[in-house]
DNA sequence: CTGAAAGCGCTTACAG
DNA sequence: CTGAAAGCGCTTACAG
């Protein structure tokens, strides 16, 4: 395998005038470049990663940490911070919690991380509050994805939790129904995620807005799921007569929701209409009502905003960026999209 | 920050004996190992990987390379691999193709991964031919998944796509259907990736041995993605009297195809019975029968396959596995499942 | 079973 | 703008 010295002889030039050509910096003159840079082309020469990390003391790989990458939301942010962070010239160390509790430890745990990435992206992931605290005493860069997350001293990139769950509400309103259902995550006691609580406040907030009294038998708590919205569903039915509508803090909660309802009989909209928040790659398929939330561009933006400060060759800047998150929080905005699965309330 | 001599100091050992003990080499006495032990935690010690992986060669990580993470079988992959690889102490370098020509040269030629990874694993990855001999050449243990992907030297983990593909088809040929269209891949002759062909074949297979003769115009080639099924949907129905059944190559395809059947006012399976390879997440929500593949479990084994030889303190046995995969693919089993998507033609 | 010493392949002050 | 030399923090023969 071919080192640094063998490119240095070829070109003529020391190692570290190799090692400063080869990373672009500017004290090199122009000509001893060109001469390293053929070199190197022409011995297929490649830093090696470890030396240079062992040297420099940066390592060029981010850890971007998701609850579950199966996820619609998780698999969309990571397939766009995988984009970015590569055309950087940065390595994408994936951890994916899982539930694991032990996991969690070993990744938010202070010295762990630190010897492996030069930066973390924390995507969305319910945290304890000791780990807020390991986590800012970390020394080390970061950023979080979704409001859930905040690590005092990490930007953040964000939608309006409150405001897309009132969007959804008042659509549904603005249809005709005033027996609007509410099914969302489950919030564990133990983590701070402040998501679901967020979409609550905003179901609750556009329903006063509208004048009418909030039915608790109508709000029930769940997981984040698929099978979350299924169980919801099941169980709101059972408390007797149905809402005419349902707002799910997110889709895949939405499309189990339509899943109990189908197992009960009821026919989507036509008995009960169904809205989410995401717009899910499956949405679209299944006819379901949303309010669409950018998952790629808040993990483009999010990269972004994480390598800048590292002097990373970044790419320009992103369309609809307001503020760099450092300060206040980055909001990115979400638009309703309507398809069949809502629709007025039939004339009792 | 703790390095090895502050630990060597403290626990009255040389560095050497420091680095033996924290690996769990056999050549060091327990009372020693003992006290090194002691001492790293007490100083709350860490191995920097960048020391440990310039001076021994390894460097404890895996890269894991997918099209498209978004995918249902692509993060359910990653999430087992995941799992498996971090239990046993390796890090995950997630690559996602995503269709950019330039990401799978960078990824695939020689130079860029031997030197930051101890192994590779192809997760279905459309290769072409030169990428073929350029991984046997890399000199680096791999492994592939999905009969896709096939390198010289590597060992395989997949499912019998040829298999799945007739059992959907029998099924439908089961419920009385005779006028059965295929909806699949589209083989892009650069690559070589045999999926969709073997599941093509099997269809055919199957229709032959029920003594029914091949109808071209029932058999469309499309993306193997959502939208490609509801474009293959589309193209069928354009192409005249519609088929009774249809099977799709993935689930993806198949919930496209439920997409297009019902924009045309065809209902499901009243009208067109429709059936999927997969079992993905949404299928039951979507009532989509379909022939499931082990997504997580082709995962683990592949991650389990590839870490034996490293050395890796691997995780015991796994259910289910038969042979290594080293000289002949692992060929894990696949089973119908029959939901509400698939049911008898009607009477004419 | 343990230690002294060389070496892994870079980067970084420092000096010029 | 360039080079000589030290050093990053480990692991690995080698010797005992």
């Amino acid at each position: 395998m071919t080192r640094i010295d063998d490119v240095a002889r070829l070109a003529g030039v020391s190692t570290a005038t190799v090692s400063r050509a080869m990373r672009g910096l500017p004290t090199v003159s122009a000509a001893t470049r060109r001469r390293v840079l053929a070199a190197a082309e022409q011995l297929n020469y490649e830093v090696s990663p470890s030396a240079s990390r062992l040297a420099g003391g940066r390592t060029g790989t981010v850890a971007v940490v998701v609850p579950r990458i199966t996820r619609w939301f998780f698999s969309t942010v990571v397939e766009a911070v995988e984009e970015y962070l590569h055309e950087s010239g940065y390595d994408l160390l994936l951890y994916n919690l899982g539930g694991r509790e032990q996991v969690r430890q070993r990744v938010l745990r202070t010295a762990n991380l630190h010897k492996r990435v030069d930066a973390v992206m924390l995507v969305a992931t319910p945290l304890r509050p000791a780990d807020l605290t390991a986590l800012a005493n970390l020394d080390l860069p970061g950023v979080t994805i979704s409001s859930g997350t905040t690590v005092p001293t990490w930007p953040c990139v964000r939608i309006d939790d409150m405001a897309a769950a009132r969007t959804a509400t008042r659509h549904l309103l603005d249809l005709g129904h005033r027996r609007i259902a509410h099914i969302s995550g489950d919030p564990d006691q133990h983590f701070v995620f402040t998501a679901h609580a967020d979409r609550r406040r905003g179901y609750q907030a556009e329903l006063r807005t509208a004048g009418l009294r909030l039915d608790p038998s109508l709000d029930i708590e769940s997981s984040f799921t698929i099978d979350g919205g299924t169980r919801a569903t099941a169980e709101l039915l059972a408390r007797g007569t149905p809402p005419t509508a349902i707002v799910a803090a997110s889709d895949e909660m939405a499309m189990g929701a339509m899943a109990a309802l189908r197992d009960a009989g009821l026919r989507v909209p036509q008995d009960v209409s169904v809205i989410g928040i995401d717009d899910h790659d499956l949405a679209g398929v299944l006819g379901l009502s949303t309010v669409a939330q950018p998952a790629a561009e808040q993990g483009r933006l999010a990269a972004r905003i994480l390598l800048d400060p590292l002097g990373a060759r970044t790419l320009g800047p992103i369309v609809g960026q307001r503020g760099t998150g450092r300060d206040t929080p980055v909001i990115l905005p979400t638009r309703l999209v309507v398809r069949d699965s809502t629709a007025p309330p039939r004339a009792p």
